[in-house]
RNA sequence: GGGCAAGUGGUGGAAUGGCAUACACGAUGGACUUAAAAUCCAUUGGUCGCAAGAUCGUGAGGGUUCGACUCCCUCCUUGCCCACCA
């Protein structure tokens, strides 16, 4: 009988589901696994990446569960988001019909994969007993103050009609359709973000099962570094203008200030002056710009001159106050010193504008002079031109001019953070209402809880343009106020997705909760998650808003614990030809495709066989089919089987355990199906029995799930595989009584031989110095010293 | 510009201080077959050699060590993330 994958595959895949093997229930007297891969956007197909991440979260889940654990594996669909929207207006339906269809079809997908999915637990975001919850967090936030609304200057895809958090502007582009962002004030919702920044940063030091690039990657972001702010006065004038610095150690190098052109100060600065009009078109043309093309490197640096000046606190010199377009009112206080001779930036746009400089660091062992710079120098060095603090380095000097300012009240110690607030409103229809009333008498009124959820009303109007839909939803916008029963109109933006899926594995613990987001016990039972598997793009935003959340809810008292995520893995890309496989590239491969020739078990085993997870993976259509060949390999086997195994077998079959064993739990599957595959090697000289026979099954069955059920079930076993316990090697039988030592003459491998394991050193180095070749070697030199590596090796110095 | 990875046969990769290239793909040869496919077996880093064997070899150069793909320094290349962050 041949091995059939695609009349196998279903069969089980519907075995599993009408005996619920992968269904979780809590149970106290069990240790709990908790396995998670980031759920998918539902675009209505899986992609590579998707088999990839799900067929390693799958592997290490059913690994957990047959080595004992009550494992619970939850998939659900991050169902919100704009590409719904984009889809409806093209196909001419709507983003819920759309979306559900998508979601059938990927599920049907998912299934083909044989994942372990406990199914019971599906969430969709996109569902009002889901979306109802971000409203309950949301309102929550907003009682202790976390969600605030701030009109400013915001990102804005002309395309999409949308804003943009900053994070979702890549190279001044949309991240979603690349159109560039362009600049627009408007009434936003921000959440506090900042509030948890201290927690944010210091709880990274729990995480030690995370890549160490990820914790880099979430550091740089948060990142705090400690400054100066200090004040200087415009020339003949009361007014000061505070600047932040973390360079105060070129504080006398400053030779001018900037301000940027959306600085407060700038208009009152040139007023009156003879460079007013000059200046006004320049503020005028550069806040038009995004920051984002602002901030390319390619544009020059372009500034004027306020005709103001400003007094340096800390030598009263006057510099002239300039306006340019490379200081950013975001950062910082929207106002920068310039040191050109230790700065590039301020470096270049001196000598665009024929500015001043002044080397106030000079290398240790050299002169720096101003004429002969090409570039700022802004490497360690020692104070010159500094007053008192000349001559002394400048970490140090950093130090002293820091505290003596700030005993002078002309400069103040602070701390400065790069994370900012969240922006979460979204002028679109496919996402969870903002549950907020705006009346005329009481101004912002938050929906009472009790009415929740605010339904998302189905058939709103969109077009892609114009703004939001539900503003055109009369019975949706017009309300009366939950306070004074006037009558008064809804918030009708919407949240980001990411507030959905900042907290959906909470909701995995217990999804028909239904008076809370999730159900204590059952969190307190689940959570954390043991082990979290996604894409590297997800390292910075998504993880960190779940990171909050998850503080947010231990402030609130349901849950216990500060982090939600105990241990990461986060996979590589799947390439084709070395490039991402992606639509516009024409290079993306189709797993269904894949799976309809191969089978799911040969997909899964060859995706895990071709790199280690965390690395790049590259795509070989002659590769799946070596991992199919090898599958039939190990169906064959059921033909031949022999009464008794010889002893070698035995010892290979439990170092395969031991081997196969140790590599899964560390995520190293392509050297585990190499063990595997060495196993059956040594299978097909001297045979296996029924019994090693279905421990390899074992082994390999979370990677060929099906056929290895399939096996199990021919070979009149009762119980199914997913049943079993995970098999155990025997010490003793792996037990070597002879190793093979290699014998170096000046480290270069000259000999080998094999000698008992129980051997003395002494014993060993005699055999070494009496082996024929290692006398030719030697030439009768005598040995200046012999290294021996118990079991290893044995080098002889001569 | 900053940060983080990575660089090993024709290819994907293995080895984290101790026999470099496990396992697989591909290639070549053989067995089976009327034949092909499938399957099974063997060979497969370079150079020299009939052979035994020698010698070179993990991006480049240096260092530490009895011994380095592995640790350290300098450089090169590629990828990813971030970026006028003051």
């Amino acid at each position: 009988m041949d091995y059939t994958p695609n009349t196998i595959e279903p069969k089980w895949q519907k075995y599993w589901q009408d005996n619920a093997s992968f269904k979780a229930s809590m149970d106290s007297s069990r240790k709990k696994f908790y396995c998670l891969e980031m759920f998918p956007y539902p675009s209505g197909k899986i992609h590579m990446g998707h088999v990839r991440n799900y067929t390693i979260g799958d592997v290490y889940s059913r690994f957990k569960s047959l080595s004992g654990f009550n494992v619970m594996h939850p998939m659900g669909f991050d169902a919100f988001g704009q590409p719904a929207e984009n889809a409806a207006i093209k196909h001419n339906t709507k983003p819920d019909i759309w979306t559900r269809r998508c979601i059938d079809a990927m599920k049907e997908e998912l299934k083909k994969m044989g994942l372990s999915y406990d199914w019971d637990r599906e969430v969709s975001t996109c569902d009002s007993t889901y979306y109802k919850w971000n409203q309950w967090i949301f309102l929550k936030m907003f009682e202790k103050g976390l969600a605030y609304k701030k009109a400013s200057s915001v990102n804005w895809c002309p395309a999409c009609e949308t804003t943009l958090a900053n994070e979702e502007v890549i190279d001044g582009g949309c991240w979603r359709c690349h159109t560039e962002v362009i600049q627009k004030d408007l009434d936003q919702w921000y959440l506090k973000i900042t509030d948890y920044k201290e927690r944010l940063l210091e709880d990274l030091n729990k995480l030690s099962e995370w890549p160490s690039r990820v914790i880099t990657m979430q550091t740089n972001w948060i990142n705090k570094s400690k400054g100066v702010e200090i004040f200087f006065k415009v020339k003949d004038t009361d007014t000061i203008i505070p600047v932040f610095t973390t360079r105060v150690d070129t504080i006398f190098g400053a030779t001018y200030i900037v301000l940027a052109a959306e600085h407060p100060l700038a208009k009152e600065l040139i007023k009156g002056k003879a460079e007013e009009p000059k200046a006004q078109e320049f503020i005028k043309a550069t806040i038009a710009k995004s920051s984002v093309v602002r901030s390319k490197e390619d544009i020059k640096k372009e500034g004027v001159f306020t005709g103001s000046f400003a007094i340096n606190p800390v030598n009263n010199e006057a510099i002239p106050i300039w306006i340019a377009d490379y200081v950013l009112m975001e950062y910082g206080t929207g106002a920068i010193m310039a040191v050109p001779t230790h700065d590039q930036r301020d470096f270049l746009f001196a000598k665009e504008h024929n500015l001043p400089m002044r080397v106030v660091i000079k290398p240790q062992d050299k002169a720096l002079v101003v004429e002969d710079m090409q570039e700022a120098y802004t490497s360690g060095g020692v104070q010159v031109n500094s007053g008192e603090f000349d001559g002394l380095d400048n970490e140090t000097a950093k130090e002293k001019i820091a505290s003596w300012m700030e005993d002078k009240g002309i400069g103040k110690i602070q701390e400065h953070w790069r994370l900012r607030d969240w922006l979460i409103s979204r002028q679109r229809y496919w996402g969870t209402p903002i549950p907020i009333v705006y009346c005329d008498n009481c101004g912002i009124v938050p929906v009472e809880s009790d009415n929740l959820p605010v339904e998302l009303p189905k058939d709103a109007p969109f077009t892609g343009e114009g703004g939001s839909p539900l503003g055109k939803v009369a019975e949706f916008v017009n309300v009366p106020c939950p306070k004074c029963g006037e009558p008064s109109r809804r918030e009708t933006d919407t949240m980001a997705t990411f507030f959905d899926s900042s907290w959906y594995f909470l909701r995995f613990t217990s999804p028909l909760c239904n008076d809370l987001p999730f159900d204590k016990e059952q969190a307190k039972y689940w959570m954390g998650v043991d082990q979290y598997i996604g894409g590297i793009e997800h390292a910075i935003l998504h993880l960190l808003y779940s990171r909050f959340f998850t503080k947010f809810f231990k402030d609130l008292g349901l849950i216990e614990l500060d982090e939600p995520f105990k241990k990461l893995l986060t996979q590589g890309m799947v390439l084709k030809d070395g490039e991402v496989m992606s639509k516009s590239k024409g290079n993306v491969v189709d797993p269904d495709s894949v799976i309809k020739k191969y089978g799911a078990d040969s997909l899964r085993l060859f995706i895990l066989f071709a790199a280690p997870p965390e690395v790049e993976l590259e795509w070989d259509d002659r590769a799946i089919e070596g991992a199919f060949k090898f599958l039939n390999r190990v169906w064959r086997i059921k033909d031949n089987l022999i009464e008794k195994l010889d002893s070698n077998t035995e010892k290979a079959l439990h170092k395969a355990i031991q081997k196969v064993t140790q590599d899964y739990e560390s995520f190293k599957f392509n050297t585990a199906i190499a063990s595997l595959m060495e196993l059956v090697n040594v299978i097909y000289k001297t045979g296996i029995d029924k019994n090693g026979y279905l421990k390899l099954l074992v082994l390999l069955s979370p990677i060929a799930p099906h056929m290895s059920e399939e096996l199990n079930s021919l070979l009149g076993e009762k119980d199914a595989i997913t049943k079993k316990a995970w098999p155990q090697f025997d010490k003793e039988k792996i037990k070597e009584e002879t190793v093979n030592i290699v014998i170096q003459v000046n480290g270069k491998v000259r000999a080998n031989i094999e000698v008992d394991s129980s051997i003395t050193e002494e014993d060993l180095k005699q055999l070494a110095l009496g082996n024929d070749n290692v006398i030719k070697w030697t030439l009768n030199k005598p040995a200046k010293k012999i290294i021996v590596v118990k079991n290893k090796l044995v080098n002889i110095v001569v």
